[in-house]
DNA sequence: AAAAAAT
C-alpha cells in the first residue's frame, strides 16, 4: 500500500528510488509546516495546563525511571522534538508515580522498537498512531500521512485513471494510425484506392444488380446502413459501452414509421413490364413484378411457381429444390407479400427467414432488399459477427423482416431487443442444415418463440430424417413441392471421382486449381483450408481461404475477392458448401472427400448454377474409394472412380491445360482500410472481435496463409490419410 | 466427424 502511494506521487528530484522518507518529510514540511507549527503552538499553550518544561534534564529527574526506560522513551520523542510539552496519555503518564509506568513501558517500548518501526516503514502506521507512543507532534505528523494516503491517494487513483484512459487511448490511437497510414497510404494511393472505387461499385452492383437503378432516393440510401454503420460503429466500438444504445431515450434518426408510407400511392404503372409475365400470373403484385423485371427476372423457375401460389395462399409450405433452384425468391415474394399490409410494432418483427450461415444470410438479405423497398418492407441482416447497435436499433424502431442467422437472433431475443411473439411467416432456408445437431436446438428455441399460428415456409435441397422432426412439429398440414432433382443441374454437371496417390493431392489440386475461372476447392478442416490455400499460393495459384474461423472481416473480404475475380480460387470449408452464390464457378474440387453424400451434393452445387455448365472433381485416396462410390450412389451421382496421376490426358481436359506457374504470390492487398478497421468495405460490419487483435490479423496481407510452411509436407505425406 | 452459429 504505502510504496504503491509513494510510487504515484509526483517524483521529485530527490525521490530517485522512491523509497527515501526525506522527500516525504519535506513534502509535509514544505505544504503544512507553517500551519501546523501554528496549531501546535496553539494546542500547547491550550493543552499543557501545567506548563511543564521541558529538556532532557528536567525529564529525567521528573519520570525518575532506570534510564534503560525513561531514557529510550525520551529518546523517541523529545529528543527529536525540543522542548515540547508531552500531552495527552503521554502527560498522564508522565505523572504518574514511576512503578505504574514501568510495567506499560516494559511491554510497550520493546514492543515499538521491534514491530512499530518496522510496521510503520511498511504498512503499519494505523497502528502506529492508534498506540499513541509518541508525543503529539510525532503523531500529527504520522497522523497525517494514513489520512492523506487514505483521503488523498485513492481519490487521486479513481479520477486519474479514467482521465489518463481516455486521454491516453485516443492518444494511443492517434499516433498508431497515422503512423500506420504513413506506410500503407502511399501503396493504397497509387494502387488501392482506385481499385476500390472501382471494386466498391462493381460490387454493389454485382450483388443486387437493382441497386443501381434502385428508384430509392438518394437521400434514402445516404441514411442507409454503410454511411451511417462507419459513423455510429467507430465511437461504439471504441467505447465498448453498450449501454448508450440499449438506452431507450437515445436519439433514433428521424424516419418515418415504415407502415406510414405511402404505399397506396405509389403508381402501379408496370412499365416495361410484359403482359403474360408469369410472375404476376402467380400472384405477386405488380410493383414486385416491375422491379423484378427491370432486373430481367420475368420467369419464375420451377421451385417458385410451384411454391408461390400456395405460400401466398397462406399455407405452411415444404419446398425442395437444388441449390440455384431459386429458393430465394421462391420463399421472399410471398413473405415480402404478407408484410406488405400490416403494421410492425417496436422490436416485434413479423417476418423471420433463418439460415445457417452468416454468408447466406447477406445474400438473401441482398436479394430481397430491392424488392422490399418497393413494397415498402423493411428488412434488417440479424447475424453474428456484425455489429450489435444497428441491429438493436432497428428491432427498437420496427423492423417488418429479419433475415438471421440463429445464435445472434436468439441472443436479441434473450436480450429483449427482439420479441417473435408477432412472427406471421416463418422461414427455415437450407433446413436440413438447419437441423443438424447443433443447429436443431438453436432453431427449434426460435420457432418455439413465434406464435404456432404463424405461418411456416421450409426450404431445402434435401429432405430428409432430420427434418422431418421439425416439419412434424412446426407445419401444419405442409404442401411439399419437390422440383425434380434430375433437372438442369445433373445434365449440365460432370462428376469425376479421381483416384489418386497421397503424394500426388498436393500437385494435382494445385494443377486443377490453375485453370481458368472461378473454381471453389472444398477441405474437411479450417486449418486443412489455410494451408491448401498457402500451398496453392506457394505454387503460383492465387488461392484464399474461407472458414468459420476467420473473422467476419475476413470472410466478406475473401468472398468479395473470390466474387470479383481477384482471387479465382477460394478454398473453403463446408461453411461455403450451401447456399453461397458466385456466378461462374467452373470447377468444385473436393480435395477432401465429403463426409456424407448430402455434403456433395451441397459442394456440386456451387457450380453449374443458373443452368451454366460446371465439374465436380473428387480427389480420392486409394482408401477413400470405396466409401465414395457407396456416396456417389447415393448422391444418385454416376461417375465411375479413375485413376490419375499429373500430366494424365483427363488432367489436363479438366484443367484447360493451365499449369501452375510454381511461383509464389501473394494475397491482392486488403481493401483500403476505412477507419483503421476491417477493411471490407462491406456494408455489415467488417469484424467479429474475438480473434486476437482484429487490427493488426485481419489487415496484413498474410491474413488467410494460416498454416505455417512447416505443415505443408503433412498434406502430401501420410497425414492425408483421414479416415 | 467437422463445421456452423453469440460474445
Amino acid at each position: 500500500m504505502t510504496q504503491h502511494h509513494q510510487d504515484n506521487q509526483p517524483v521529485d528530484g530527490n525521490q530517485a528510488d522512491g523509497r527515501g522518507k526525506k522527500p516525504r518529510h519535506k513534502k509535509f514540511q514544505n505544504q503544512s509546516f507553517g500551519e501546523r507549527m501554528a496549531a501546535e503552538a496553539q494546542a500547547e499553550a491550550a493543552a499543557a495546563p501545567a506548563g511543564e518544561v521541558r529538556n532532557d534534564a528536567a525529564r529525567g529527574e521528573r519520570r525518575g525511571g532506570p534510564t534503560q526506560y525513561s531514557d529510550r522513551g525520551s529518546r523517541t520523542t523529545d529528543d527529536r522534538r525540543d522542548n515540547r510539552p508531552v500531552k495527552g496519555y503521554r502527560a498522564e503518564r508522565a505523572n504518574e508515580p514511576r512503578t505504574d509506568r514501568r510495567p506499560v513501558n516494559r511491554d510497550d517500548r520493546p514492543q515499538y522498537n521491534r514491530d512499530d518501526r518496522p510496521q510503520y516503514n511498511r504498512d503499519e502506521r494505523p497502528q502506529y498512531g492508534d498506540r499513541t507512543r509518541t508525543d503529539r507532534g510525532e503523531r500529527t505528523q504520522y497522523g497525517d500521512r494514513p489520512q492523506y494516503n487514505r483521503g488523498e491517494r485513492p481519490q487521486y487513483n479513481r479520477d486519474e485513471r479514467p482521465q489518463y484512459n481516455r486521454d491516453e487511448r485516443p492518444q494511443y490511437n492517434r499516433d498508431d494510425r497515422p503512423q500506420y497510414r504513413r506506410d500503407d497510404r502511399p501503396q493504397f494511393n497509387r494502387d488501392d484506392r482506385p481499385q476500390f472505387n472501382r471494386d466498391d461499385r462493381a460490387r454493389t452492383g454485382d450483388r443486387p444488380r437493382f441497386e443501381r437503378t434502385d428508384d430509392r432516393a438518394r437521400d434514402d440510401r445516404a441514411r442507409d446502413d454503410r454511411p451511417s454503420y462507419r459513423r455510429d460503429d467507430r465511437p461504439q466500438y471504441d467505447r465498448s459501452d453498450r449501454s448508450s444504445y440499449r438506452r431507450d431515450d437515445k436519439p433514433v434518426r428521424e424516419r418515418a414509421p415504415y407502415q406510414e408510407n405511402k404505399r397506396d400511392e405509389q403508381p402501379e404503372d408496370l412499365g416495361n413490364v410484359a403482359p403474360d409475365n408469369q410472375f404476376a400470373a402467380l400472384g405477386i403484385a405488380p410493383r414486385l413484378v416491375q422491379r423484378m423485371a427491370r432486373d430481367g427476372i420475368t420467369a419464375p423457375f420451377p421451385i417458385q411457381a410451384a411454391t408461390i401460389p400456395d405460400a401466398l395462399a397462406g399455407k405452411d409450405v415444404l419446398g425442395r429444390g437444388q441449390t440455384g433452384s431459386g429458393k430465394t425468391l421462391g420463399f421472399g415474394l410471398p413473405t415480402l407479400m404478407r408484410l406488405a399490409s400490416g403494421r410492425t410494432e417496436s422490436r416485434r418483427p413479423r417476418g423471420m427467414i433463418l439460415v445457417p450461415t452468416r454468408e447466406l444470410a447477406m445474400q438473401v438479405h441482398d436479394a430481397l432488399e430491392p424488392l422490399a423497398h418497393v413494397m415498402n418492407v423493411s428488412l434488417k441482416l440479424i447475424a453474428g459477427g456484425l455489429p450489435y447497435p444497428k441491429q438493436i436499433e432497428a428491432l427498437r424502431r420496427g423492423v417488418d423482416l429479419l433475415i438471421a442467422t440463429p445464435g445472434r437472433l436468439i441472443d436479441l431475443c434473450e436480450q429483449g431487443a427482439a420479441d417473435l411473439g408477432a412472427v406471421e411467416i416463418a422461414v427455415l432456408d437450407e433446413a436440413d442444415h438447419m437441423c443438424d445437431m447443433g443447429f436443431m436446438p438453436a432453431v427449434t428455441t426460435l420457432l418455439d418463440m413465434t406464435p404456432p399460428e404463424g405461418q411456416r415456409l421450409l426450404f431445402s435441397a434435401t429432405l430428409d430424417n432430420d427434418v422431418d422432426t421439425i416439419v412434424k412439429t412446426y407445419l401444419k398440414d405442409p404442401v411439399t413441392h419437390s422440383t425434380e432433382s434430375g433437372q438442369a443441374t445433373v445434365t449440365t454437371m460432370e462428376h469425376h471421382l479421381l483416384v489418386i496417390e497421397p503424394a500426388h493431392k498436393q500437385s494435382l489440386t494445385a494443377e486443377l486449381a490453375s485453370r481458368d475461372g472461378r473454381t471453389i476447392v472444398f477441405v474437411r478442416t479450417k486449418l486443412g483450408a489455410d494451408r491448401v490455400a498457402t500451398q496453392l499460393r506457394d505454387r503460383g495459384v492465387m488461392a484464399a481461404a474461407l472458414h468459420g474461423g476467420l473473422t467476419q472481416g475476413a470472410r466478406n473480404r475473401t468472398l468479395d475477392q473470390f466474387k470479383d475475380g481477384s482471387v479465382p480460387v477460394l478454398v473453403a470449408t463446408d461453411v461455403a458448401a450451401r447456399g453461397i452464390h458466385v456466378d461462374d464457378v467452373g470447377l468444385v474440387v473436393q480435395a477432401d472427400p465429403p463426409a456424407e453424400h448430402k455434403d456433395y451434393l451441397h459442394r456440386a452445387g456451387r457450380t453449374a448454377r443458373a443452368g451454366g455448365k460446371g465439374a465436380v472433381v473428387t480427389l480420392l485416396l486409394p482408401h477413400q474409394r470405396r466409401g465414395m462410390i457407396r456416396m456417389a450412389e447415393s448422391a444418385g451421382v454416376e461417375a465411375e472412380p479413375v485413376r490419375v496421376r499429373p500430366g494424365d490426358n483427363l488432367m489436363t481436359e479438366l484443367t484447360g491445360g493451365t499449369k501452375p506457374s510454381g511461383y509464389p504470390v501473394k494475397l491482392p492487398a486488403p481493401k483500403p482500410q476505412r477507419f483503421g478497421k476491417g477493411g471490407g468495405g462491406k456494408r455489415y460490419g467488417s469484424s467479429r472481435p474475438g480473434r486476437g487483435h482484429d487490427g493488426r490479423g485481419s489487415s496484413g496481407p498474410r491474413r488467410s496463409s494460416g498454416p505455417r510452411r512447416t505443415d505443408s509436407n503433412r498434406y502430401e505425406g501420410g497425414k492425408s490419410y483421414q479416415r
